[in-house]
DNA sequence: GCCGTTTTCGGCCCGACTGTTTTCAGTCG
């Protein structure tokens, strides 16, 4: 909890930097340590404790000292100097589509600018373009990108949801009180956005715990309170939810909290549930699923009508698990802009019981990724050769190639010559429908290209679809054997879960993959996996459950 | 602000696009 609370404050920190105007380099020093103590797995507090903050490379001295402020004070000298000079509540002005640092800048010392609502305010007045660079176009993106981060501010994606859950649920279990502690709500439905972290928990002293959770820092406000359930606020804008169970209940709770609600009165209603059915003390969930003669339907489905016509008919899909997954087909590594080596990724993997990766670096094109040409490519392979002599994984050769205007950023000589050729849109995102579809299809023809990366584009509370026409793009994919990604990503999701039903009924084949840039993001795969289980995808359909050699068969079909 | 070192300060991913200020700063990936 520590190291959310410093990432809050030093993010906040580089943020109102930026508005200032402050040197880029200091800027990114702060954001450089806020990722690695987002990567820490002990509590910042221990290093702190233990003088060793500054054994961490990226920071010094500085930032030791404003990270030990934050710990013992909540803030520190350098935040409090800033919110003198600017006010907080711009920071989320950042995040506006079409207007960057010195734009806030501007809008706060000119138009007086204070927060979100009022730059909706000033927009639909017409009174940005009195601003410099800003014309009635701007206006109007900003505008549309404004009304959209309205309606997202109490808002996380599933990755920070879960981040924040586990450490509530760590939290927790320290009290003696505790007995158990179970997800519920949309987080164990693993829904794409998270509004409420909502958690059952039976202990002995209700009021023992609530007293302790409301005085955590991350905690901004208490909406509702009683013997029974505490509702609160929080700083990262999502609500929490604390329910209590007692021993006889905890699994009835557990049972009702977890659908939604039209989930649960069509439940009622398919399998004829009265009142009284479920007033046993019940040892699983499983055990209540047994009692009312319904098959085992797995939390990610339970907001899913249609789920419940195929319960009925005992039809239901043998959903994939995560332990089907035997291997992550689009890694980077530190050849583009991946933070680790190739040997790092794959030993990764290895403990991951995975059999094989691929390597899938960025290609040329896209400089700023560091993007591979083709000399490097081949040492690449170099390299990679020499691993497989050394590992027990198998690392296959890839490339994850950009799509570009009217071509792919490899030539065929060199995609033929690839195990695994990922091909993946990473610019031109606002162009029409006929374009995109147009560059779609080079890729999608190409007999070289094995997996569509991250087919529509979309970030999950940042953007939408890339302009495409889904279900043509599909009919083509199934007609060109290309496989359709499922980018793991919690800020990407893409395909998301109505996309891959969708696809699914069209015939389509699966990946999921985790598009990992460090060690860590390896274990976002089984975000893709709960995507893929809300998309009623079973084994079958996913090809990274084949065997290395089966996949390789699949491949080179 | 951090790092590494020629120990006292220079280097620290880039390049395309966009709208507008008609020549480029700001934004974005």
């Amino acid at each position: 909890m520590n190291n959310l609370i410093v990432n809050l404050v030093l993010g906040d920190i580089a943020s109102l930097l930026k508005i200032k105007g402050a040197n880029n380099y200091k800027i990114r020093a702060y954001e450089n340590a806020i990722a690695k103590i987002k990567n820490l797995d002990v509590d910042i507090k221990d290093l702190v404790d233990k003088g060793e903050l500054t054994e961490i490379s990226g920071i010094g001295k500085s930032l030791a000292n404003t990270i030990q402020e934050i710990i013992f004070t909540g803030s520190c000298e350098e935040y409090d100097n800033l919110i003198k000079e600017y006010p907080p509540s711009i920071i989320p002005l950042l995040k506006v589509s079409g207007i960057g640092p010195s734009k806030v800048k501007l809008l706060y010392n000119k138009l007086n600018i204070e927060d979100l609502e009022d730059l909706k305010r000033k927009a639909e007045l017409g009174q940005l373009t009195q601003i410099s660079g800003i014309g009635a176009k701007t206006e109007g993106k900003i505008l549309s990108s404004v009304n959209k981060l309205l309606d997202e501010t109490d808002k996380l994606d599933l990755g920070e949801a879960s981040l924040l859950s586990n450490k509530l649920k760590t939290y927790l279990d320290k009290f003696k009180d505790v007995h158990r502690i179970k997800v519920i709500g949309s987080l164990r439905r693993k829904e794409e956005i998270i509004n409420k972290i909502s958690l059952i928990i039976e202990c002995r002293d209700f009021q023992v715990i609530s007293k302790n959770i409301k005085i955590l820092p991350i905690i901004s406000e208490i909406l509702e309170e009683n013997n029974q359930k505490l509702i609160l606020n929080s700083k990262l804008g999502v609500k929490i939810e604390l329910i209590r169970a007692s021993s006889s209940d905890f699994w009835n709770k557990v049972f009702w909290l977890t659908g939604t609600e039209e989930y649960n009165k069509k439940l009622k209603s398919v399998f004829s549930i009265r009142q009284g059915d479920l007033e046993n003390k019940f040892e699983s969930e499983k055990n209540i699923f047994n009692k009312l003669n319904i098959p085992y339907i797995i939390p990610e489905l339970r907001s899913d009508l249609e789920i419940l016509d195929r319960a009925r008919e005992d039809s239901l899909p043998l959903s994939i698990k995560n332990e089907d997954i035997k291997g992550d087909l689009h890694i980077h590594s530190n050849w583009s802009d991946g933070r680790y080596t190739i040997e790092e990724m794959a030993r990764a993997c290895q403990n991951r019981g995975y059999e094989y990766l691929s390597i899938c670096d960025h290609t040329h094109s896209l400089t700023i990724a560091n993007g591979l040409d083709v000399d490097r490519l081949k040492r690449q392979w170099e390299e990679i050769d020499k691993l497989n002599e050394e590992l027990n994984i198998r690392i296959l050769k890839g490339a994850e190639v950009d799509i570009l205007n009217d071509s792919l950023d490899y030539g065929d000589n060199i995609l033929e010559s690839l195990d695994v050729v990922i091909a993946s849109i990473h610019s031109g995102f606002g162009d029409s429908q006929e374009d995109m579809m147009k560059r779609i299809m080079i890729a999608l023809n190409n007999p070289y290209v094995d997996i569509l990366g991250h087919p529509t584009g979309r970030l999950v509370l940042g953007r939408a679809s890339y302009n495409i026409n889904f279900e043509k793009l599909v009919h083509k994919a199934v007609e060109t054997n290309t496989i359709l990604e499922i980018n793991s990503a919690p800020k990407r999701l893409d395909l998301n879960s109505h996309n891959v039903k969708l696809a699914h009924k069209l015939g389509a084949n699966f990946i999921i993959n985790t598009d990992a840039h460090k060690m860590k993001q390896l274990d976002n795969m089984k975000f893709g996996v709960g995507v893929a289980r809300k998309g009623w995808l079973e084994k079958e359909d996913v090809i990274n459950t084949l065997s290395l050699s089966d996949l390789k068969d699949f491949l080179t079909k």
